[in-house]
DNA sequence: CGGAATCGTTAGCATGGGTAATGAGTTATG
DNA sequence: CATAACTCATTACCCATGCTAACGATTCCG
């Protein structure tokens, strides 16, 4: 493989920190591509909305719109536009703040939270098809491996 | 915490594959979504734009237009337009294909080629950081999973 | 009470996703 | 050889979303 013969060094640095890194870092990239091309045919949201779902569905409640442009890394009128979006299709729902009359919250609607979840549901099944595939011990493996990556994705 | 209390069958579905997918999935995205926030402050380029330079950098060859859609998965228009830029800050040359004249064929300058190395390699040194504060155990952990996940990643 | 801070929104610009259309080049066929 | 069909990149248009600047309304604080 001409791939190989590039980077003869990456198979010996893989016994180090740095090699380690390299490694991993480019195994996260391709499996979030390859889960992220698990996209319902049917399901016509932005990644930018989805990822606004996603976050409302995670967090169980509802947020302002200044929670939810911290949460996605967004200045808060780009997350004004993608809320907009979302109002309209009906996947989530905008309402004053009880207390402070400046903000404003958002929630998901019925609608939003199945979209979440069929969306979520069709990713694992396509992982755990894949996963079937493997041999027990690889299996064990990731088990052991999955929380170390949640801990290393934590702010740090 | 409340997000322990809504989702209280995570940790025992963990044991079956759908469990193990939905817990891997999460770490995943979770780990390239904090990988994705390492990016060099003096970089400007968009996702995309660093995007069309991996895939050059990685192919290690010059790609056409179409090729590098295809790559990226989107269409062609948007590719040129991408390209555009690209060739614009002075990241990629464009030159007409040898044989075939409908076709143009972008490489990367070697202004794009060290911004690739550059923004690898910060990642790479933030990932290692963080790999350092585990133990000897999980990291061998990650060891043996790296390769694991990188064949789920792999065209099905 | 007045000024400063906070919040969400609007406006403008740039990028990039799509589709439709176009012109140029290449290939296949009669 | 001429023509039709196919391929390729590009342009045009629309839409979504990233940013910054600005604004009006609300809240906080001295």
């Amino acid at each position: 493989m001409s791939y190989a013969n590039e980077m003869p060094t990456l198979q010996k640095v893989a016994r180090t920190d740095a090699g380690l890194a390299a490694e991993l870092r480019l195994s996260v990239m391709r499996l979030r591509r390859r889960l992220a091309s698990e996209r319902h045919p049917d399901n016509e949201l932005s990644i930018p909305q989805m990822g606004v779902l996603g976050v409302l569905y995670r967090t169980a409640d509802a947020l302002t719109v200044g929670e939810l442009a911290a949460a996605e890394r967004v200045q808060p009128p780009s997350m004004t536009r993608t809320v907009n979006c979302l109002e309209e299709t009906g996947d989530v729902v905008r309402r004053p703040h009880e207390t402070d009359g400046r903000q404003v919250v958002v929630e998901l609607s019925d609608q939003g939270r199945a979209r979440v979840i069929a969306d979520r549901e069709r990713r694992d099944a396509w992982l755990a098809r894949r996963l079937k595939e493997l041999t027990p011990d690889e299996r064990a493996i990731l088990r052991r491996a999955a929380p170390i990556l949640e801990h290393l994705a934590q702010r740090d």
